[in-house]
DNA sequence: AGTGCGACCCGAACGC
DNA sequence: TGCGTTCGGGTCGCAC
């Protein structure tokens, strides 16, 4: 699920539900999500609060007193809101109890997210927040950044969209739909594009991104997203896990390939 | 430096 | 039905 609209849409709804009560006690069931020390994990959290919620690219931040906590959901990390005393069930690796009797659980299958507790003096120098690219809607996201970015790469464009150290925050799905709406082949080289071509990458990045959040991002492989909030964005998307289905522009069927090793959709007759 | 690929994990989907 | 295989919404580390 979280590329950049998911991972915002579960820092807003969490807003709404975490901040300003107190740490009761923190449980770790599977470790290696948490890149930090684990009894240091745990004396911070604990009599602590979150003040604050961030994102950077696809990145949270939860703010506490003196440290910020970092978290990256990876394929398919989520976050729970529960009462404590309901049981914890089969992928719930992260249980911290708030004073009220409710609890942050983070739930994932795959165990591919990481946590890690940072102070907050330090954030300047976290390598995993400072060499995330420019966001979508950053000003300073130009065509002018991209086409320079771009211009010693070989590889497809598709594979650049999903480089963080470019533009921050799209993956494997928005990546599709940006290139189709951009009428861009996934193939062509990213040193190849134009100055043009760079310009509508970024203006249909805003467009996706935007209407993503507002649709509260995609859910796909029918299981509901992070705190059981089901994303509505799959209803608009235009070739990613639409393969054969005919394309909505010419009713070319839409294609599937292979880039960099990530599955990819496209239509061969709109994106050439 | 830029690029390609296996590794990290698990369950669902697929093929026979 | 059952069983083995493939695949994946992300990123990192390593080899070339």
């Amino acid at each position: 699920m979280p590329e950049l609209a998911e991972v915002e849409t579960v820092k807003n709804i969490l807003k709404e539900k975490i901040l300003n009560k107190k740490i009761k006690s923190v449980e770790i069931i599977y470790s290696k999500i948490i890149e930090s020390d684990l009894d240091e994990f745990k004396k911070i959290l604990i009599n602590n609060e979150f003040i604050d919620i961030k994102r950077k690219g696809k990145w949270l931040i939860f703010e506490l007193k003196d440290h910020y906590l970092l978290s990256h959901l990876r394929m398919e990390g989520k976050y729970f809101i529960k009462n404590s005393n309901d049981p914890i069930i089969k992928h719930e690796h992260i249980i911290i109890s708030f004073n009220d009797n409710t609890d942050l659980r983070y739930h994932d299958t795959r165990k591919f997210g990481r946590m890690k507790l940072i102070k907050k003096e330090d954030l300047p120098n976290t390598i995993e927040i400072q060499k995330q690219g420019k966001e979508p809607f950053d000003e300073t996201l130009t065509k002018e950044y991209l086409f320079d970015k771009f211009k010693n790469k070989r590889i497809p464009i598709k594979t650049s969209l999903l480089d963080q150290e470019i533009i921050s925050g799209l993956g494997n799905i928005y990546a599709d739909e940006v290139l189709f709406a951009s009428k861009i082949n996934p193939l062509k080289e990213a040193k190849e594009l134009t100055l043009e071509e760079c310009q509508n990458i970024i203006i249909n990045s805003q467009k996706i991104i935007s209407k993503a959040i507002e649709m509260g991002g995609t859910t796909i492989r029918s299981y509901t997203s992070s705190l059981g909030v089901k994303g509505q964005y799959q209803n608009y998307l235009k070739v990613h896990k639409r393969e054969n289905m005919p394309c909505e522009k010419c009713g070319n069927k839409i294609k599937k390939i292979k880039v960099g090793g990530r599955s990819t959709y496209f239509c061969d007759q709109c994106q050439k």
